[in-house]
Order: C-alpha cells, then structure tokens, then sequence
DNA sequence: AATAATACTCTACAGGTGTAGAGACGGCAA
DNA sequence: TTGCCGTCTCTACACCTGTAGAGTATTATT
C-alpha cells in the first residue's frame, strides 16, 4: 500500500541519514547531520522517536543502546512522495506530469535520448 | 522565481476553487467546496486570509464584498510542488523521477506512446 | 570505587495549521 | 425605520512540528 503519511523536510533529512547508516543510534545521526543541520542531539532524538511512534522508524536495544531502522525503504518513500504530488498539483494523472516536465525543459538533450531509448524499451514490452 | 513557499492540502483545495472562480468571495468558495470537504464558513475564510498573509491570495474590496484572486497561476503551483519533490525525493534530478515513473508502470501503453513522440519531438527541436 | 563520558528521558515552548463559534456591521425588504 | 440576512472580524483552542535544555541513568576509565 506505500506509506500514506506524508514526510516533512526534517524527516526525509533523518531518513535519508538512517537509510544509508542503519541499524543507527541517534547520536550516530546527530553527529552526521550536525554539520550539515547543526541540529542539537536532542532535536534529533526528538524527531526520530516521534517517527518511531508515526511507525516511520522502529528500534532495538542493545545494551544501553537504542538502534534505529527505516520502517520504509527509500523507494517506498519517493513513490509516497510522488504520489502526492500527482495527486495534489496534476490531479492523479501521471502523464500531464511528464509532460509538464517536457514542457518546462527540466531535461537534457541526454537525458531526453535516455528516456526515449527506455519508453521504446517499456513499450516494446508491454 | 516560482513559488517557494510550500503549499498544505487546504491551501491546494481553496486554490483549486479560487483558479476556477476568481474573482470570488470567501462565501462563494465556502458553498462550492462545503460537500466535498464540509468546512464552515469561518473555516474557509480563516484560510483565506491566512493566505493573503502568505502573498498567496490578493484581495480586492467592492462595496462591502471581498473579493479574492489568486497570486500564482496553477502552472506555478505545480511546478513548485514538483520541483520540492524532486528535491526532496529525489535528489534534485529530474531523470531519475521519470525513470522512476517508467519502473513503477505507472504509464499506460497509450501515454507511453504519446510521450515517445513528444520527446522526440522535443529532442529534435533542441 | 569514584569520576568522567555517553546516551537516554522529560519537559517546555513558540509558531503553524485545522477548525470553528460568537458577535459586529452594513444593506435590503417590509 | 426597523429588523433580518449575508458577510466580515475576532478570538479560541487543540494538535503538530521545530527546537532544545536540564536532569538521570548507565557504562567506561583511572
């Protein structure tokens, strides 16, 4: 069902953090992100233990250690993200958004022979 | 510049309206969406004004109506929605989110071929 | 064992958002 | 002119998010 909640920028910023690095401890992502955020150790374990109770991440102890881990993968995100964005700006359709991005010239030349050769390919397959 | 403000699920609701209507009035987009979404009057208008705050509405005083437009066109608004996704989701390339779309089969056989074309059309002309 | 270092927990608070009631005000109908 | 109706204004409140300090517990060091 992809994950129906939406992400805000904070916890797209942990989780991008936790996808790379898990099983993670907070200080672990604080320390990662300090230079980048300057976040203080208890913003990020703040965040992070609400995303737990959100179902976004869940944890294991070790020792006196919390561990924490992606509930989702990154893939389930993008496509979350995705999703509502459709939703939202094109109204559920998939296509006026790729054309939009035509339209807007967000791709190369490179990028744009890229897609054709895929398109044919997907095409060619269904 | 495009939009840089971040718009919420309400705020997309009442633009929705306000493109279709405007110029209108808190109460005319009150009435339109009061099935959909059931929201009171005050609801609505609180809204409303919040988002002239934000420079997303403009208003417009005739006798004692207040009359309202909206700052950005539907155009901007998607394209600002989508430019956060990308960025955030993915990483601030577009290529990848069309991939992305390919994989997922979120395209029909139909839109594949009208994308085909569009592109190479596109391709050609750059 | 005493102390330092590390990680965790609790609490707090300001600003934004969703939601809306109650009251004020200005035209229009009787 | 008086009252009613539509519209606006003010105020409120709960919840979520960003942000973090202060205190507590646990482990490691000397």
């Amino acid at each position: 069902m992809g994950i129906s909640n939406e992400l805000t920028e904070s916890e797209w910023t942990i989780l991008e953090v936790v996808w790379d690095q898990q099983p993670c401890t907070a200080p672990d992502v604080q320390e990662i992100l300090k230079k980048q955020t300057g976040w203080a150790y208890s913003t990020v374990k703040t965040i992070m233990d609400r995303m737990v109770i959100k179902g976004l991440l869940k944890t294991e102890r070790l020792r006196n250690l919390i561990l924490y881990r992606s509930v989702i993968t990154r893939r389930q995100a993008q496509s979350g993200e995705l999703a509502r964005t459709v939703q939202r700006a094109f109204n559920g359709a998939f296509s006026p958004l790729v054309e939009f991005l035509l339209d807007q010239n967000k791709l190369s030349k490179k990028e744009l022979e890229h897609l054709e050769q895929m398109i044919r390919q997907k095409r060619d397959r269904t």
